[in-house]
DNA sequence: ATCGAATATGCAATATTGTTGCATTAAAAA
DNA sequence: TTTTTAATGCAACAATATTGCATATTCGAT
C-alpha cells in the first residue's frame, strides 16, 4: 500500500488521463504489498467490474513505460508488477517462491548492489538492475 | 567457451546417460560465451541435425535439476540458458539488451551482493540469486 | 451543449513459449 | 538375446502476451 500515492495525480503527472480502467490498475498494483502477475491483476479487478484482460496488459505497459509501474522477472513464466520506486519507495530485491509463486519485498538495504563502477565503463545503456532470490517460501517449507 | 569441461564427463558427473541428444544440447550451451533460449539453442542444433524441440525443452530441464545448466530470467519472455556456476566459473551478474535480446555475462566482481546477513534472518529457503541488468546493448545504441 | 478528432477500451484472432500424454526407439540389465 | 528401463519424437494442449480492428469514450474547438 502506497499511502503517499495518489493515484490519480499520479497519472497525470506523467500526462496520463486518469480514466476509470487506469486508475483501477494502477490502485489493485499500489494497494498490494507484494507484486503481482498480470493475470493476477486482472482476477482481482473483475471481482469488482468487468474489464477486458487486453485492457490490463495494455495499460500496464502504459504505466510501466511512463515509469510509475516497475515490471520483474520472475523464475517463472510470467512478469510481475508492481509500484516503481521512488522517493517514498526506495529500489529493492525481491523474493520468488518457485513453489506458489509469491513474491516478497526484502529490505532495501538486506542487499546492496554495488553498479557506480560497472555504470562507467559499461559500453551500453544501463536502465534498470534487478536482484531477485529465488527459492521457497515459509509457507511452502512448512508443507511439505 | 568451457575449456575445463568435458562434457561427457558432467553428465556422468550428474549420474546422466551421456546420449548424444544430450551432449549436443550441453555442447551447445557451453560452447556460448552467452546465455541463449530454448529455441536458439534448439535453432542451432537443428542447422546440423534433427533433433526434437520438445527434447530440447526437456533436456534443459534435466540439465538444470542437476545443476550443471542455468537457467536465468530476462527482461523479455523467455528464459535463457548457459552453465551453472562452478569452481572454474564464479556467479556473476548478466546484461540483458531490451531490443535485440542479447545477454552478456558481467564480470563476477563488477556487482557485489551481499546475502549473507540476510540469509541468516530470511524465513524462507534461498536457492539462488539473480542479478541482471536491463537495457540497450552498445550495438542498438548506434543504430538508434 | 454539439460536433469532430483523438484516444481508450473491447473483442476475436493470433503469436510465443513451454508442457503433457502417449507411442516409438534406443539403451541397459538380466 | 530377451526383458526392462529410459530417452526421444510427435501431436495436442496450456499459459502468457500481443495485434488488428471495431466500438465507445473523452477532449477540444466552436
Amino acid at each position: 500500500m502506497c499511502l503517499h500515492c495518489n493515484y490519480q495525480e499520479l497519472l497525470t503527472s506523467v500526462n496520463l488521463e486518469a480514466t476509470e480502467s487506469r486508475l483501477r490498475v494502477l490502485e489493485v498494483v499500489g494497494n498490494n504489498s507484494f507484486p503481482m502477475s498480470a493475470g493476477d491483476i486482472y482476477k482481482t479487478l473483475e471481482r469488482n467490474s468487468t474489464i477486458n484482460r487486453v485492457t490490463v496488459y495494455r495499460i500496464l505497459d502504459l504505466l510501466v513505460g511512463s515509469g510509475i509501474v516497475e515490471r520483474l522477472s520472475t523464475g517463472g513464466r510470467s512478469a510481475y508488477y508492481g509500484l516503481a520506486p521512488n522517493n517514498f519507495h526506495k529500489p529493492h530485491p525481491h523474493f520468488y517462491c518457485k513453489q506458489c509463486g509469491q513474491m516478497d519485498c526484502l529490505n532495501p538495504d538486506s542487499l546492496t548492489v554495488k553498479v557506480e563502477s560497472l555504470s562507467k565503463t559499461f559500453p551500453g545503456r544501463i536502465d534498470k538492475v534487478e536482484v531477485r532470490l529465488d527459492g521457497i517460501c515459509k509457507n511452502c517449507l512448512k508443507q511439505n
